[in-house]
DNA sequence: TCTATGACTCCGG
DNA sequence: CCCGGAGCCATAG
């Protein structure tokens, strides 16, 4: 009960501190929380996050960059156009220099 | 208590 | 290079 509150608010947590312009993806959440394997929960924590409209799911996406989530949203496209918005290029759901948008917080997180 | 499912990933053919 | 199957772990029924 406890350990998955607290597991869900470090997802959260996470999630805030990635960068404007930025994403980053299900697996480098979970490798950051220390669950590599349960990339599949940061997901279930997103589907959580609903409650947290603070939580900008938009930003995480699969490792391939791909709107996993896309449909999720409220709107068929409205991820596409939040991370647009940040200047995020997405064709096909998928986003565009992937590579160089790529957020990874246990890097990021670490080395600092 | 057990089974099914999933906003994922990795590995093999 | 593309496609399919298995692993993993937490939540819901």
């Amino acid at each position: 009960m406890k350990q998955s509150e607290n597991f869900f608010e470090k997802v959260y947590e996470v999630a805030k501190l990635i960068p404007f312009g930025r994403v980053t993806s299900y697996g480098a959440i979970a490798k950051y929380l220390g669950t590599a394997r349960s990339a599949r929960m940061v997901g279930w924590a997103m589907n959580a996050s609903h409650s947290n409209q603070d939580i900008p799911a938009h930003r995480v996406v699969n490792r391939n960059g791909l709107l996993t989530g896309k449909l999720h949203f409220d709107g068929t496209n409205l991820m596409q156009q939040l991370l647009e918005n940040e200047g995020i290029t997405i064709k096909e759901n998928q986003v565009q220099n992937f590579k160089e948008h790529f957020w990874d917080p246990y890097i990021e997180l670490n080395k600092k």
